[in-house]
DNA sequence: ACAATAGTGAAGTCATGGCTTGACTGTTTG
DNA sequence: CAAACAGTCAAGCCATGACTTCACTATTGT
């Protein structure tokens, strides 16, 4: 089910792979920019890249010999989206509960 | 670095964990029944309430023989933050891209 | 043309994660 | 008290995931 949020929630576990996405967040980086302050390898960011590029949160484009990485405008909104209707939906929950024990109390 | 968010968005990963807060975002519930329809043992769903619980999405409390779980009412605000501050960011930056590209087409 | 640069591909390693089974501990209920 | 019930513990299995190395293919600058 939902193999879009999967995919999106699992990429976003991984602190090198949202270390790659806050750095992008400033401006659109090569990989091997990407690999310098990260301690990885440049392959390990190219794998990386495949992964958020899979899962709509990231663009990448190669020009030359150079692969630069950017933003998806929208690729985070379903996380976003995700997170912030069942938080609504428990909050009409609860604010329903403590209207029924503040009317018997 | 930030482990928290780490575990956050590993937790939520799973299409099973998912399941179980889309459950609880209803109604608190045992494990029993979680179990039922998600086809899985009740060991499983213990495993996962627990990894739910480290990362501050669910609560659990056992009272006789039953455990009963909820979903904590800012456990996922982390996460509803962590996206919105990258789109943010990014949406800024785009702004003031198409400003400047404006200012001179 | 040559050397340095930027990235890709295919293996392989090592740890972790999700799940199960089977035995076991408490708690209700007839 | 005995049997059904709700959950827990300890092990182990199997797949996946993050990383590396090494060899290799463009490209770019001298």
């Amino acid at each position: 089910m939902t193999p879009d949020l999967d995919r999106l929630f699992q990429a976003l576990g991984d602190p090198t792979r949202r270390a790659i996405v806050d750095r992008l967040a400033e401006s659109p980086t090569s990989v091997s920019r990407l690999a310098e302050p990260l301690g990885v390898t440049v392959t390990a960011i190219a794998q990386h890249l495949q992964v958020l590029e899979q899962c709509g949160v990231v663009r990448t484009e190669k020009v030359g010999r150079v692969r630069t990485a950017s933003l998806v405008p929208d690729g985070l909104t379903p996380v976003e989206r995700w997170a912030r209707d069942r938080r609504s939906m428990l909050e009409k929950r609860l604010d329903r509960l403590a209207e029924i024990l503040g009317e018997e109390g």
